[in-house]
DNA sequence: GTAAAATTAGACACTATTGTCTAACTCGTC
DNA sequence: GACGAGTTAGACAATAGTGTCTAATTTTAC
């Protein structure tokens, strides 16, 4: 019986539910917090209430009380974590660069941002988990999330890449496919890290942003632009 | 009761496991087949024993008889996936092209071979499930695997990568990296398919090796070669 | 054909889990 | 201090799953 050493990081996305008290609402939050970290950990039938209800510091009656069974509740975890997990993605990619200056010094800290806010987080390797297990028994629930989430983000974050290209600091034909391939290499040193649910190190963040922003300007940069060689230093904030 | 309409394609890889029996050997066959299906939909603790048995057209009793416990045919599953498709890996990667004339055509060729043969098959959807999901319970299941599997891809890749450098016919500096770049390349447009449990369609294969290699020599082919145009018609064999 | 080995169905004990119910309890509000 | 909504612990039935055992049956080897 260990004592709940972490938590989810709870971020300030959360909406008030409404007329709810403050303590019931309290009580909400820690079950949703618990039930994510429990579900992550075990999937969705390896999951067992009263191992919720401990973490969650809840009685499992409570549980019952606050969401009528088991599946219920995994839908509202579902639901919580996919709006939380869509809120930040577009907060961070409103920070895309739209300077043409210091290209690849902004766009190596913009990935650097991208994957600590949405994609090593608590939220992102739930995501990952949860839709892989249980997307295809689910396949309605995840559905709103993937229209909003993941097949926008290609969109948007294209839509940002052409207005860079119609500046003339990049040479693109399609936009959305850059935006994809973009995202693709920036993961592409630490797959193998999200695959065993470990966490990169920020040096690793680091260097997985440069790598890739490197490449993807070399494919995509004007042509004298090609070799801006030295890896410029580069000043992360993190949230 | 559904006739168990389609089991894992087995390739001929597998091994004949020493002096035992045809018939004892095609029971374990369908066993592991069976078990490695269910575990791949329901993840260890919403497999059933019963379910397995159903699924292999075997009885019960006979699944304990040849591993004692769920864990122990757990294991033996794990470990038959992943030497098969760690077989399947190398095998694909020696097909990798050592000419650097139609280097184009001939990285796109190589490219849909390996998602075809290595991440699209059943193997490759039980891994990304299995590992992610039973990953951290069993660490050390995994690890042999992931030495001798993905780690071990970018250096070989790598290492082909780089005779082709030599030969004049790339300019890469890091070409460890640049592998890893090439498959995150490749599964870009992939990636969104493989998370919903899907199989993209081999146009979607297509495409999606199209657009990686062309992205990936204008970001690593010698300068005047940079834009080779026209996608060039494709030939694909598969075994 | 016969003997040995493997397989089968079914019963079984045991454990874990879900979801319900109840009676006692806590705590903020009036 | 009393009310009441929310919470709690614990008992409970119902179900499902694991792993064992047995006796009958089938398959295979010789």
């Amino acid at each position: 019986m260990k004592n709940r050493t972490m938590a989810v990081s709870r971020s300030s996305t959360r909406k008030d539910t409404g007329p709810t008290q403050r303590g019931q609402c309290s009580k909400r939050i820690s079950i949703l917090d618990a039930a994510a970290n429990v579900f992550c950990r075990e999937g969705f039938s390896g999951a067992s209430i009263d191992e919720i209800a401990i973490e969650a510091c809840v009685s499992r009656q409570t549980i019952y009380n606050h969401y009528r069974e088991k599946e219920t509740l995994f839908v509202a975890v579902i639901e919580d974590v996919m709006e939380r997990a869509n809120a930040m993605l577009f907060s961070t990619l409103s920070t895309f660069p739209d300077k043409p200056d210091h290209l690849q010094r902004d766009l190596t800290d913009f990935a650097i941002r991208l994957t600590t806010n949405c994609i090593c987080n608590q939220d992102g390797k739930f995501l990952r988990r949860l839709v892989q297990s249980e997307g295809e028994r689910y396949p309605h629930l995840f559905e709103g999330w993937r229209q909003q989430g993941p097949c926008k983000i290609s969109t948007t974050l294209g839509a940002l890449f052409a207005k860079l290209s119609h500046k003339g600091a990049l040479r693109i034909d399609d936009c959305d496919l850059a935006a994809r391939q973009f995202l693709a290499l920036v993961n592409a040193d630490l797959q193998m890290i999200y695959l065993f649910g470990g966490k990169p190190t920020e040096e690793e963040l680091q260097t997985a942003a440069s790598n890739a922003v490197e490449t993807f300007l070399r494919a995509y940069a004007p042509h004298q632009q090609q070799n801006a060689a030295q890896p410029a230093p580069v000043l992360v904030a993190v949230s």
